[in-house]
DNA sequence: GTCTATAAGTGGATAGAC
DNA sequence: GTCTATCCACTTATAGAC
């Protein structure tokens, strides 16, 4: 580690995110993030306007990403199955702690008015690997396939003695929980 | 213990609850509580000795819901289903309100020290539904048959467009993935 | 049981020097 | 870009009158 300076808004959003992992949204002051980084508070403002626009920042890239999902499975209808995998490795890869965060700090995202972006981004995945006019239980199934994806970044059920699923496990039920199977289907 | 000291106890806890879930626990003062109820907050601090103890009285009922659930299918190895529909009836019933409150505000919870303690029984439960030596595959659809049945109470899932299932709908979807099928399943 | 008044502290945010 | 110093709204919690 030797003065990497110059990319200091982006130490800020890395241990930032730490923390409102570690200890929740409210409960993490900017002092601490401050103090954590070895700078002060008034050099945080410099880099972000507020402490929301931190969450904004942090945010917008899981936002942007889910985007270029959604506009990628639009012009394929048919492409249920990779559109799971895709999303499964967005949340494995690069966004499990921003989901996490997401997750566990519902009133601050509603608040910021993120809980209804991706809540509307979800919906829109959801729509697309499973038709509006299933009947109820197969939603439910598609909705579940979702949420087994998620799971490892879900703190109710990935906590203590119950480990998250292994990712090609979460991936496998996922599939068949989203892609009712044929009789001659193609199997994983 | 037992004796009547006038309902403003409870009140206090249901007006908590209340702004809790609408708010979060953090973002909730105990002025806003207090003007809810029409009190002062030095009110409030004759029933509760602090912000915290409030919170533990709600989730002590649920925790105690949950024990009972767990030593009664303590004694009765082989009645998954029917500690599956005794859940759901705890979830839907009763508990609803408390089961988003802890979702929602999880940072909260495990600073509280319920997290760990609420956390430890819904393992027992799923030990309960699914024996240890499962495969992976069968225990991920057995978590998520309880994630069926608490999907209501979530935020990320139950927002906006998507509606929250019918509560007989995730009943009879926990059920297929928690007892698998034999041959010739039944529906509904 | 409920009130008024206040203590004691923390938070986010700003101004201006360097 | 980062600092020191400060502001002020708001929080939990307590003391003591009625």
């Amino acid at each position: 580690m030797a003065g990497r300076r110059g990319d200091t808004r982006e130490r800020i959003q890395r241990v930032a995110l730490e923390l409102f992992v570690e200890q929740g949204y409210e409960k993490t002051s900017l002092r601490e993030i401050a103090e954590r980084l070895g700078v002060t508070k008034a050099a945080l403002y410099y880099h972000f306007r507020t402490k929301e626009d931190i969450v904004h920042s942090l945010v917008a890239d899981l936002s942007a990403a889910l985007d270029e999902l959604l506009e990628w499975a639009g012009e394929r209808p048919r492409a249920r199955e990779e559109v799971l995998r895709r999303f499964a490795a967005l949340v494995d890869q690069r966004f499990g702690p921003v989901m996490e965060f997401v997750q566990q700090n519902m009133p601050a995202m509603r608040e910021l008015g993120l809980k209804h972006t991706l809540g509307e981004k979800l919906a829109e995945l959801f729509q697309l690997i499973c038709a509006d006019d299933e009947d109820p239980a197969t939603q439910l199934r598609a909705r579940l396939a979702l949420v087994a994806l998620i799971l490892g970044a879900n703190p109710m059920f990935s906590s203590g003695r119950v480990a998250p699923p292994p990712r090609d496990v979460a991936l496998e039920v996922a599939l068949e929980l989203a892609v009712p199977r044929r009789s001659g289907g193609s199997a994983t």
